[in-house]
DNA sequence: GGAACGGTGACGTTGCGTAAGTGTGC
DNA sequence: CGCACACTTACGCAACGTCACCGTTC
């Protein structure tokens, strides 16, 4: 079982260059992976990580979870689920299929109340400058 | 300067019911208090708090503004401000209004970026329900 | 070889959760 | 006087920020 043709090995990059373009601090990338949340696929001889597109774009994914409100450990299983399912090799158990499909719902809701909370947010601001034009000393 | 005859002296709520209301633990309550959020206006002789309309208002906004990523140092400094430019009877500093009018332009644009992590959220929420769908056994 | 970059501890901070034991309101 | 409700004190935790000090890359 040797590397697949099509899986050809693509470029690698450090770890400051990753949180740049994810957005994400060195300290946070660092602590994603303490907790087993991305993990860098290979290290240099001398201890430096290096991420490939995947982690990359695993990266990006626990970004964007993050403002839903999930725990790391939540996301991790969510997305280790996600891997699975979409790998066409491994076929997922049902129980875990379940336990995806109930992140999906949870994550549907948490979009649901998280959009209720923009919309109350955007009146304080508007509020807030109504205020302050209102206050205006001619 | 005694009491406003209009500022009538109205009811007030022990910390449960008020918790209830707002939609914030007895603890979360408790510590806004101990940070100087929002401090409840009496208390019982015995020691229990004591919140008015207003106060509950405070929690209100505070709970709204939470969303938007402020410290509670912030808002409590926000709300202060407010707080200062609705009272008629204070006239408020240039450099209070000048850093309220910041406040109001950092709200803005945090609830421009908020906007921008729900859309990609639901992407993703999508995206999973979508992934679900598509490898459905027959 | 030296400037930029990265590594691992280790301690600090914010915003609460969660008892534990005691007092208050009615 | 009992029973729900509240009070303080304290320790715990997640998700990082922030040094400090040392190694790596090129």
């Amino acid at each position: 079982v040797t590397k697949d043709p099509h899986v050809s090995q693509s470029e690698t990059y450090q770890i400051g260059e990753v949180a740049d373009r994810v957005g994400l601090s060195l300290r946070t990338v660092r602590y994603y992976e303490e907790v087993g949340l991305v993990t860098p696929s290979d290290r240099t001889p001398g201890g430096f990580r290096l991420y490939t597109d995947d982690d990359i774009a695993r990266l990006e994914l626990a970004k964007h979870l993050k403002p839903l409100g999930f725990s790391l450990d939540e996301m991790r299983d969510l997305l280790d689920l996600q891997m699975r399912l979409r790998d066409p090799d491994t076929d997922i158990a049902d129980e875990d299929r379940e336990r995806l499909e109930e992140y999906a719902e949870d994550a549907r809701r948490r979009c649901g109340q998280l959009r209720t909370q923009l919309r109350a947010a955007e009146r304080l601001a508007r509020q807030l400058e109504a205020d302050l034009a209102g206050s205006a000393d001619s």
